[in-house]
RNA sequence: GAGGGAGGGCGGGCAGCCGCCCCGAACCGGGGAGGAAAGUCCGGGCUCCACAGGGCAGGGUGCUGGAUAACGUCCAGUCGGGGAAACCCGAAGGAAAGUGCCACAGAAAACAAACCGCCGGACCUUCGGGUCCGGUAAGGGUGAAACGGUGAGGUAAGAGCUCACCAGCGGCUCGGGUGACCGGGCCGGCUUGGCAAACCCCACCCGGAGCAAGACCAAAUAGGGGAGCGUGACGAGGGCGGCCCGCCCCAGGCUCCCGGGUAGGUCGCUCGAGGCUCGGAGCAAUCUGAGUCCCAGAGGAAUGGUUGCCGCCCGUUCGCGGGCACAGAACCCGGCUUAUACCCCUCCCCCCUCC
RNA sequence: GGCCCUAUCGUCUAGCGGUUAGGACGGCGGCCUCUCACGCCGCAAGCUGGAGUUCGAUUCUCCAUAGGGUCA
């Protein structure tokens, strides 16, 4: 493992970087459905997580697709010391509504996924 | 003080905590969205493809001069239109090269012609007028648009038929201007509709595609070419031969090499028609000299999340609550167009009041 | 990111600068039938927005908007 582990931080190693990824884990039946995030997860092999975030142009333009990424890393950083040591790659997709949201609500709906996870 | 016109600036600020992307000998340092980054409507650089030259087709532009790498952009002017003015708007060449169109109405929509009329003559007449022939285009009415306007002469009635002035056209000419054009003089025939963002003519410009361009490295799998080794044992195919034997070719196997090329990776990728300061030329657009600075380069894509204080705006039960535009780089530049809260600055026009 | 295309009743579509903007399906009303369907008759409803050219624009030009296609 990392010698340094990661505190909030969420650097592009434990990012889905490539379309083959995504592509990979949105064909895994296994996703976690909270009021405003869709979880897609499949297991994988690397001894930490990965996330990525797909934001469809059904949410706005540019700069509101942006704006929801941004909160949506900032919900996922935070919940990296927990997160992290997980084997799974995730992808998040927003519904609906969730351009209006704060991250802190974001964050909230990740934690109950991780939650979820934990117990498994 | 009220209203209006032209142009420009800004695009919330500071701090704490936690983060992200790129660069650099790298737990530290440096840099990190816009005036539109947007739409992709033009133009250029760059790259690949095509190409002797010229023409045709197709597309674009269209007053003049200038600026520029280039432009459909910009600047300065000309003319036309709007406005009381400041000022604004204009795809603004050619309609006496040709073709076409001009609905409805109207007699007639561009060749000239004549419905109601007006006038003269002949004939008829129930004395109201009618028919025919000829002259005419002043008046009526239609239309978006009707073949110069006003006045006088002239006439049977009229008419550029004649004359004066005006408008317009053509030619010659003088002055000013680089030019578009402007101002003036003389002469002529007397008068010519609109539409070219209809076809078209004329002048000028344009090869095509686009960084998913393109260049390099290069798995796995399939297939191509070549070399070597080996098999050809039953049997099949081809060649030598009429047939057999025999020999050769071919086929399957293994090893190696070569080339194309997919996934993937690297480059292209940011120092540039660059920014800032001070000068110089020019009315200006712009050009130019010196000094100085390095200022995003990702690739499921960073430039943020959160808290506090301050500043505006709205609401307020005076505790506070909510909001702060339009919008997010993707090869790079020059323009155009569109979106944009609050605030600030400069100049100009007109009106009112006061000095 | 680049390059293209389209826009006409609720839907699918015609439309030579002057049209009452035409048709089909659907909708509504009526006739027919014991009733429904079929059939017949009738009605309502439309040129994406803004400028410009023209006497006149759905049509021509420009700008915008909204959809859609295509290239890894």
């Amino acid at each position: 493992m990392d010698p340094e582990r990661p505190r909030f931080g969420f650097p592009k190693r434990y990012r889905l970087l490539k379309r083959t990824q995504f592509l990979a884990v949105q064909a895994s039946p296994n996703r976690f459905v909270s009021k405003h995030l869709v979880f897609l997860f499949t297991e994988n092999s690397l001894g930490h997580v990965r996330v990525g975030f797909t934001v469809s142009k059904r949410h706005g333009k540019a700069v509101v697709r942006n704006g929801i990424k941004r909160r949506l890393r900032s919900a996922v950083r935070h919940l990296m010391p927990e997160l992290h040591e997980l084997n799974l790659d995730v992808v998040i997709i927003p519904r609906v509504g969730t351009a209006s949201r704060r991250s802190i609500e974001l964050q909230a709906e990740a934690e109950s996924f991780l939650q979820r996870m934990r117990r498994r």
